[in-house]
RNA sequence: GCUGCUGUAGCUCAGAGGUAGAGCACUCCCUUGGUAAGGGAGAGGUCGAGAGUUCGAUUCUCUCCAGCAGCACCA
């Protein structure tokens, strides 16, 4: 027998006879290793402990210490226990795939019969079960023809399915826990009784296409979530409670933002409340985007068809679009259907985005090099036919407006755009409050139009300018648009959620379709480079993450009402409009309280509408022009002079970027 | 769009084949109270829309609309 050399963490290495396993291993250091040892990791890959090793190799006994591969080895075991479990109680149903996910798993089946919440309840009861039973697991590598007879004599099609799709070279590889077999990949634990029986819970169930192909059957999916011990399952689902209560719908209604309604699906009822934040933000915005060189334009919101399909939209998102046809024969006096000529029917459709619209700008009249770079900004509304399923709240929405803007520049000027740009988010981000962002690289995908040359140099200038900035990014080959590479950018709210919001793409495609050109230092017309890039994306969206990060509790100078003047008695009433005048005249937010209602019910109910501060009107107050200060969050108060207090509150109402 | 669930007062929710109920919010009255709900009275609903079954439908059935979760989609 061949003799192979296993490498250990600590630098040691041991001989073993070829095929021997990381069990063996385990149980050749200590019989304790060798019980609690959940699998292995052999030259970095994650090995099961029944797997033999035929070459020398670095290994490792990982155990449950080893975080990353317990919780994968557990959530992984969890999905086979769940659909061992679910065929235990309904023999009828057809499995097909489990993968581990975030914080969980979940698997797909295919039963007539819909799965119920109180269904959930008895899986998991059988889950336990199982797990209680300690059954050890058990692999084997079968061939094809074996394991295809195996499933379709048991009636699982998704599983020869499966196996057709695999690669002839591949082994397949057999799994049993207890008396349950499954294909799988593995690895897996040792036995059923190492997965943790208080750290899981299932979920939900949902609809999921078999394949992710929605051309195809459709399956219930049920979710779980899994982790070490019941503590760190506890952290999770607070984790989640904690989401819920940020949840922007919610708190859109209780601070009184906006609503929506089945007349307009998709589409924003801003309200007071909500529609201080969006023009604050938008007044920023504008400021911002004035200051960094670019100058604003407005365009049609309803535009012929032709131009759509110029630029290659009406092609492929025709049925993304709102289209609107209308009669031109029609006039005020006999505009009902009956008159209607069709001959005079001209369809138009809603902008579902700016840059066509910005390059009709940009050719009219000649431009020079000279004018290059140009930056176009246009807070765009537009409209897209989101398919009913996609809404959410007003993160996804039908009609939304871009802080859009396309830059027109030439090839060399990439580079420093792109590096003023990132500057430019970066700052915007942390004045918002997201001092954390991740920038993603995406590079030229397999079906492009355009020359490698091309791509090489562009791509080149925008992971020069990436670096140029100081910034760190992750590559993500292949993930480009058509045209040309791109930079999304992702910001973390409070509670680590990860929201895609800016971008910076390079497009030389648009130009050459729409027409667009310069002339350059020679005196010949060249074709420029439109960069399309959003900072927020869309106000709506944005708006509702920044609900979320700060649960409604928003910086100063967004909250849509920043201070409530509430009396205490009625002899003070004279002096609370004295100061929402003094606090107005600064520039605040404020507003006056003086219902019959005590002080205890203006501060519950002020609080509860995330009014960031709360001045209280006694006699004291009136006597000595001093006001009491009440911050949200806050239980303890500051007595305060009313100089002070309008300074102050005055300050804090100026945004970031006029300071 | 697909699968499943949901739709009753402004909000949160109960209810039953015989034309509806609570709490909070709202209006009025009493109360002038010092930091997260003072007391009383009153008003408020085509039970998402349409069709069917039935003597009778908000309740049962079907279709549609909207919302929620997930999938698919996201220029």
């Amino acid at each position: 027998m061949a003799q192979i050399s296993l490498t250990f963490p600590d630098g040691n290495a041991r001989s073993y006879e070829a095929g021997v396993t990381p069990a063996d291993v385990a149980a050749d250091i200590s019989k304790s290793l060798a019980k609690k040892a959940i699998s292995a990791t052999i030259d970095g890959q994650h090995w099961d402990m029944q797997w033999p090793i035929q070459n020398d190799a670095q290994i490792a006994i990982n155990t449950m210490k080893d975080d990353a591969p317990a919780l994968e080895l557990i959530r992984h075991d969890l999905a086979h226990i769940m659909a061992r479990a679910v065929q235990a109680l309904w023999p009828d149903v057809k499995v097909t795939i489990g993968p581990v996910i975030d914080n969980g798993w979940y698997y797909d089946f295919d039963r007539a019969e819909p799965f119920t919440p109180e269904d959930l309840g008895e899986i998991e009861k059988k889950m336990r079960e199982i797990i209680n039973k300690r059954d050890p697991v058990r692999t084997e590598v079968w061939d094809r023809p074996r394991a295809i007879k195996h499933y379709e004599d048991n009636g699982e099609p998704y599983k020869v399915e499966l196996i057709d799709a695999i690669p002839g070279d591949q082994p397949l590889r057999m799994y049993w826990h207890g008396e349950w077999q499954d294909l799988c990949r593995g690895p897996h634990l040792q036995h059923t009784g190492q997965v943790p029986a208080d750290g899981f819970k299932l979920m939900s169930v949902a609809g999921a296409y078999w394949r992710g192909d929605s051309k195809r059957q459709m399956l219930q999916r049920i979710y779980g979530v899994g982790f070490q011990n019941k503590e760190d399952l506890r952290k999770y689902l607070n984790f989640l409670e904690e989401a819920e209560k940020r949840d922007h719908r919610k708190l859109g209604r209780e601070m009184d933002l906006f609503h929506m309604q089945e007349e307009a699906p998709g589409q924003v009822f801003w309200h007071p409340n909500g529609w201080t934040i969006y023009t604050q933000l938008q007044d920023y915005m504008r400021r911002k985007q004035r200051a960094g060189g670019y100058k604003e334009i407005n365009t049609p919101q309803v535009v012929d068809r032709k131009l759509w399909e110029a630029s290659g939209h009406w092609d492929k998102y025709q049925h993304h679009m709102f289209v609107v046809e209308v009669d031109e024969s029609r006039d005020g006096e006999n505009d009902d259907a009956a008159v209607k000529d069709k001959g005079q029917t001209r369809i138009n459709a809603l902008k579902p985005m700016n840059c066509p619209c910005h390059v009709q700008v940009f050719n009219q009249g000649l431009k020079s090099y000279r004018d290059l770079p140009l930056r176009l900004a246009e807070f765009g509304s537009c409209a897209r036919f989101e398919p009913s399923g996609a809404l959410h709240g007003i993160m996804r929405v039908r009609g939304f407006t871009q802080d859009d803007a396309h830059i027109f520049c030439t090839e060399e000027q990439i580079q420093e755009e792109c590096a003023r740009f990132i500057d430019f988010l970066a700052n915007v981000y942390e004045e918002l409050g997201f001092a954390e962002f991740e920038i993603k690289f995406a590079t030229r995908p397999e079906k492009r139009v355009g020359t490698e040359e091309s791509w090489d140099y562009v791509e080149n200038a925008l992971e020069n300018a990436i670096k140029a900035v100081g910034r760190d990014y992750t590559l993500e080959p292949g993930d480009g648009a058509f045209y040309g590479p791109k930079l999304d950018f992702y910001l973390t709210d409070a509670i680590g959620r990860v929201w895609q919001c800016g971008t910076f793409q390079v497009d030389p495609n648009l130009p050459e379709r729409l027409g667009a050109s310069y002339i350059a230092a020679d005196g010949d017309k060249h074709r420029p480079y439109m960069l399309h890039r959003a900072t927020l994306g869309s106000f709506e969206r944005f708006i509702g993450i920044l609900i979320e990060n700060w649960e409604g509790k928003l910086p100063f100078w967004l909250a849509p009402r920043q201070v409530v003047v509430a009396s205490i008695i009625s002899d003070a009433d004279d002096y609370v409009h004295e100061v929402v005048a003094a606090l107005q005249a600064k520039g605040v937010r404020a507003e006056a309280d003086i219902r019959n209602e005590k002080i205890n019910y203006k501060v519950r109910e002020h609080s509860l509408g995330k009014v960031p501060v709360i001045l209280a009107v006694g006699a004291r107050e009136v006597e000595e022009r001093t006001l009491t200060v009440r911050r949200l969050g806050q239980k303890q108060t500051t007595v305060t002079s009313l100089a002070d207090v309008v300074n102050e509150l005055g300050l804090a109402a100026t945004p970031p970027d006029q300071l």
